[in-house]
DNA sequence: TTAACATGTGAACATGTGTTCATATGTTCA
DNA sequence: TGAACATATGAACACATGTTCACATGTTAA
């Protein structure tokens, strides 16, 4: 969890443009808005969930497939597809004991295709 | 730093169907590119970064207004600049003591809407 | 019901990460 | 040259995060 900055004392710092400054901050969005971008691309930076991720795009998967598939621990998974649930980038569809998982987002392959453009570069 | 999982031994893990995570596993991309991918997007996954970003799609700024547009130390700043740098997000020219950043990537500012076409849904 | 199975979850642990602090580097101007 | 300034950087610290382990939950089939 990150703090709120409102308590610290940095007036005193130099500045080279006051008024580039004071524009810029006129235009940020909302400090929240920010801050759950953050949290939104926190999700996809950690390599499990971007295998995750890609393999289901390759095709919807029960847990212990994925499990297997990357060679992890069926709890690890199911910690990560937690995390994906909730950031709303996947959704379920229980069959039984076994609970598919699929992509919920269109974004999704974009946002990838993109970094990959950049990593490439 | 991810460690490898050779070493483990989950072979004996149950499977729902064993032809698909065969096929998959054919189809996923080099290990190597999908840990950049994520280390890529991690660079994202930070509010003060995130912020720094934004700054910078308004105008090209230098250490110490991006320091007080945020209300935060010019060491902290100059940290996570150098994380930017690193993954190639921005550049910088010097200007006598100043050093002024810029953005380096047409893919940002497109990566940052669809993010926010996801949270905002 | 009971056994076997697939998944979910809380606690603990190790590791990763962001900020602060002190200080180094390098520039400008008197 | 020396003082003031803008930025960079290494170490230390606190906090966040991913995985493991043990176990709970819920389902199927005998």
């Amino acid at each position: 969890m990150e703090i709120g900055n409102e308590s610290r004392n940095l007036q005193n710092q130099p500045v080279v443009d006051k008024e580039l400054v004071e524009e810029v901050k006129h235009k940020m969005p909302d400090e929240e808005l920010l801050y759950d971008l953050a949290e939104f691309f926190k999700v996809f930076g950690d390599s499990t969930r971007i295998k995750i991720i890609w393999a289901l795009f390759e095709a919807d998967m029960c847990v212990c497939d994925i499990a297997n598939l990357l060679n992890m621990s069926q709890s690890a998974i199911s910690h990560q597809l937690r995390v994906l649930k909730n950031s709303r980038l996947v959704r379920y569809k229980k069959s039984g004991k076994t609970v598919y998982y699929s992509l919920n987002d269109d974004h999704i392959k974009k946002i990838f295709e993109l970094g990959m453009e950049h990593i490439m570069e």
